[in-house]
DNA sequence: CACTTTACCGCACGATCGTGCTATAAAGAA
DNA sequence: TTCTTTATAGCACGATCGTGCGGTAAAGTG
């Protein structure tokens, strides 16, 4: 057997340089050329690992899915259940550095989805998959009576709050919102959802909650080797051999 | 003087051209030939009315926009307080087949904006006009002793509000959500910013009530005959002279 | 009529696109 | 060693892109 590589783990590598590319100069500067330019390959290296231009997109848009899916339910979450359910959710919203460039990202391949059936397909069980998560939030808050005096159904409260988490995270990528007053409009929100107290440390819960998974979410255990950080750092310009 | 047409008039005619390329096609077939072909002009005379592809996006993004700021301000409202807040939130979500089409446009370029800081301020403009928009509404509620007992402040209350209409308007577009669910969402976050009472049209006040207005909002007047649809539906596919 | 100005067409250029293809390098198996 | 299989490079093809430009039709003025 001639040299190996590990197909998938290339696949990501290079599924990585098209985040780049994106997050850089716009989801209408990827092409074969850039991407190859980007990761410091050839094109005729891409074309082993995807035959063709929509399945290298519909790649990097399901592998950025998985990795807030992942991050989600690897993180160890402390803090009140209200905590809880604000820094799960601030894990999908542009609250940081890192996370506005990843959800620029999948948002830049939302209006791609638009126009391509296969990607509206694999967000549509993304966002099922982020409703069924605000679903369970309100649930677990219901069950330990936390939730204040409401009419509507946990399903709508669950409906209105990922809506609210979606808008509130297109406002901060148009540069409408900052990330500080994004934070800021969820707690309120969140305030309103459970009694009045603010943000108050009181009344900690200092167990770490289990954190209801969004998805089938499988673990950070898919064949590699557990969480070895598949971010966006990892942005090495590997050099041409020649040229 | 040669044959003089209303270039302004013919910029419109193109925009929408564009429109329904980005409607039917998605917005990476947006082209000077695509646009040429579906409006019925060549791309030479496209060049007189636009020198730029980058151009020609804005101007059908910037006018998409003012679309649905003259609608806003343009309807007559009536029902209660409550009925015309929900109403005119409802003139920039995918309500209806046509108002699906023209968010889906708007979002299209909502991402365009992304990697290209001339639309982006474009559309800044546009997020703020609609924030101004809730805020005005809200302050209307309020002073209308129609609020809900609530301890934010009324900025506060706009901005989650601003937030759940795209946030729920995201959702209908990424197939999420149908529009009905979307509106029963919208009227259901309204009960609760005002008191208990459903859409219940006792207690309906018949009067027009005035809407503030969303930007520096322009009238249906601007040098035209008032409104006379700018409407997509004005899709007649003008026939070539030659082949 | 001729003249001027605007509207419009459509070709041409160079660049870039996706993708098929062949040639070569590399690495274990025999 | 030779052979076989995989990995990678990079060229070539046809299509499409944005845009510049010259030519022609039309409409009003003199």
């Amino acid at each position: 057997m001639p040299k190996i590589v590990d197909h998938d783990l290339r696949r990501r590598e290079l599924a990585e340089a098209v985040w780049r590319v994106i997050a850089r100069d716009g989801v209408d500067q990827v092409s074969i050329r850039t991407v190859a330019a980007e990761s410091g390959w050839s094109t005729g290296a891409l074309r082993h690992y995807f035959s063709t231009r929509a399945e290298l997109l519909a790649f990097a848009c399901e592998l950025v899915i998985d990795k807030v899916a992942t991050r989600i339910s690897t993180t160890r979450y402390v803090g009140s259940p209200r905590e809880v359910v604000r820094d799960v959710l601030l894990q999908t919203m542009p609250a940081d550095a890192n996370r506005h460039t990843e959800a620029s990202i999948a948002f830049a391949f939302l209006a791609l989805g638009l126009g391509d059936p296969a990607l509206a397909r694999v967000q549509r069980l993304h966002f099922t998959g982020m409703y069924d998560l605000c679903l369970a939030l309100i649930r677990d808050l219901d069950a330990k009576g936390l939730l204040a005096p409401h009419t509507a159904t946990v399903e709508s409260l669950a409906r209105r709050l990922h809506a609210l988490v979606d808008g509130l995270s297109v406002h901060v990528l148009a540069g409408h919102l900052d990330a500080e007053e994004m934070i800021a409009q969820l707690d309120a929100y969140l305030g309103e959802l459970v009694g009045q107290p603010g943000t108050s440390r009181a009344h900690r819960m200092p167990a770490p909650t289990d954190v209801p998974s969004a998805r089938g979410a499988r673990g950070p255990e898919d064949g590699r080797t557990g969480a070895h950080g598949t971010g966006t750092s990892s942005g090495h310009r590997r050099r041409r051999k020649r040229s």
